[in-house]
DNA sequence: AGGCTGACATCGC
DNA sequence: CGCGATGCCAGCC
């Protein structure tokens, strides 16, 4: 039986008119439902979505999360917990700021803790 | 219309 | 153990 994509589980989550959604639009929706002070990574998005190896698009979706508000972009990592779009913010040090707000501390862009902040959608929103 | 690129992840040599 | 190649999908040139 061929992996279910969870798209329907994320639509269950998401308010009302959203029919169809393209895999862009979930990830935007996906990292809106991050709880604040919790991160999680592109592949575990992209995992969640049915689509694992598509980890880039999320980085992508990322990267157009920028134009729209309410997106916690800082709230998504690389699977090592590591800042690696940092760059893409309006200041180096933005993203960090953004999560030490959320009780969330960072060394060396690398998340502390990691494991215990990590937000799993797969799992959170089963 | 076709090819390059990208905030990743994984496998191979 | 480390670097290189590949997959994936959408947007942009």
């Amino acid at each position: 039986m061929p992996p279910k994509k969870n798209v329907e589980k994320l639509k269950s989550v998401l308010p009302s008119g959203a029919p169809e959604i393209s895999f862009f639009e979930q990830v935007f929706e996906v990292a809106k439902l991050i709880p604040k002070g919790r991160v999680t990574s592109y592949g575990a998005i992209a995992l969640f979505l049915g689509a694992k190896s598509s980890a880039r698009m999320v980085g992508w979706a990322m990267n157009a999360a920028h134009t729209m508000p309410q997106i916690p972009a800082h709230r998504v990592v690389n699977r090592n917990g590591m800042l690696s779009g940092k760059m893409h913010f309006a200041t180096p040090t933005q993203m960090e700021e953004l999560l030490k707000k959320e009780k969330i501390n960072v060394i060396n862009d690398q998340i502390v803790d990691f494991e215990k902040k990590f937000w799993d959608p797969s799992i959170e929103l089963s």
